[in-house]
Order: structure tokens, then sequence, then C-alpha cells
DNA sequence: AGCATGTGTGCGCAAGTATTGACAAGCAGA
DNA sequence: TCTGCTTGTCAATACTTGCGCACACATGCT
């Protein structure tokens, strides 16, 4: 299937707004290009707009039209290519990941998950 | 401890040829800037060793000298930070990243782990 | 029509990358 | 010791890439 490349990922993730972009979809379930735009003072809608290209050709965001209206939401596929590279790298480390990762599922309501950085 | 920025962990992710000696690195034990400089005909030593200051200041990577020669070894932190922001995202498919990390965790004996892309 | 939503385009600016040349650090041999 | 060679990084320079903005355009509601 190709889930997406891995280069244009990580180059996604690279951005702290997209990433700041990808946790805000991810606390709602959908949210269009307007509502995401009003929640960065300091970015036009263009920016947010060409963000949004951005993570959409990666694969991490899903766009579904409605109206003159366009939702956003995160997709589930991208954390294959992360895993496959942290796999790759951390085998020696990965129990470690993988009760962090375990820790995290089984207490989901620890927070909105806020990631520690805001530098948007 | 803060041991790390995510904002410079995601950056040095973004290049593929960082991902690549990341990659190369785990598969060892422990690599020369001289040894890795030596597996990318197409880069100089001095490339390397900006990446590899990258990586360093990132976090990634550790340092240990011994004489003329400079020791480096992937780092157990940064993925934290990762996880940190995957869960902030995907908190709905957690349990399939989980179970994914923890998959590749069992059976580690799957290959050398490498990546799919060589772009460097 | 008039207005709102959202994206494509061109420009200016900043940040990152690879190269060349030079330098600090350290081992080996006479 | 002192010269020569290897390892690795630093400094300065061009090149490329990416971000944000202003403007314009396509789309769609009322």
């Amino acid at each position: 299937m190709a889930p997406s490349d891995s280069d244009a990922i990580f180059s996604a993730l690279a951005d702290p707004t997209r990433r700041a972009i990808l946790s805000l979809i991810g606390e709602h379930e959908e949210l269009t290009a307007g509502e995401i735009a009003a929640h960065f003072d300091s970015l036009g809608r263009t920016a947010v707009s060409s963000h949004l290209r951005i993570l959409r050709l990666a694969g991490l965001v899903a766009e579904r039209r409605d109206g003159r209206f366009r939702h956003y939401s995160v997709t589930s596929t991208p954390a294959d290519a992360v895993v496959a590279f942290l796999t790759s790298v951390y085998q020696n480390s990965l129990e470690q990941l993988a009760s962090a990762v375990q820790g995290a599922a089984t207490s989901e309501d620890m927070s909105a998950g806020r990631v520690e950085e805001r530098s948007a």
C-alpha cells in the first residue's frame, strides 16, 4: 500500500507549527481549515492552508469536503513509518518504548495530550 | 530533566541522511565518525561531522572520546519525546501503535532493521 | 450580486546543507 | 624529541530549500 513516504512524514513533522496543528486536530474529531487558522493568531490563512497541504500530501491528515468547508482529521497510518524507523534504531531499548506507549495508551485520561512546546 | 527539545529531535530526524546515520549506528554498538563517513561515498567528512553534531545536540547520539577517535552510539531517551507527541495526536489509535511496537519488540530478530529509503 | 471559505502563485527573507581550506588533537617511527 | 600522518572539527562560502505574506482565483452559501 505504500502508506506514505517516511521522508515526507518526517519532513512534515519537522515543523513545530505542523505538529501543533496535528495535535489540535487530534484533540477534536474534525476541524475546518478556518477553525485551525483561528487558533494561530500569528498565522494567516494561506500559511495554514500550506501546512495542511503538506500534511495531506504526507498522508498525516485526511480531507473531507462539505460545501465550501474542508474538514480535516488525523489518519492512523503514519504511525507505521515512525514505528518502523524507531524499531530500526532502538532495537535494544524497544521494550522501554513499548512500555511507554502501553502506559500512555492505558491511562488515556491523563490529559488532552499537550505537547510541551508551543513555539508557534 | 528536559533531556532534549522535541523540536531539535524532530528537526534532526527530518533529514534522511541523519536517519540513515542513526540506523547505521543502531545496527552496531558503536561507530567512529570515520566509519560512518565511509558508508556515505557521496558525503565528505565535514558533512558527516556536521550531522553528528546536530544529532548530538538533539540528544540522539552519545559521544565517547578515545584517543583521536570519537565513538558514537544511540541513546534511548529521544523515544520519550516521540512517544509523547504520538500520544497527543493518536490517542484514538494508540492501541494499534502499542501493538505494533510490541510486535516489533518481541520479534527482535526480524532483521537488522533497514528503513526503506536510501535517498542519501 | 455580495460575501465567506480555502487554495494556488510569485516574491522576499531566513535557515539548512555540502564543499573547500585550515586548524587542534593524538598516534607512530626514526 | 620532532617530524609526518590520521582523525575530526571549525570557519567561511555558495547553493538549495522552506516559510510567511500579499494578491488573485475558484468554489459555494444566502
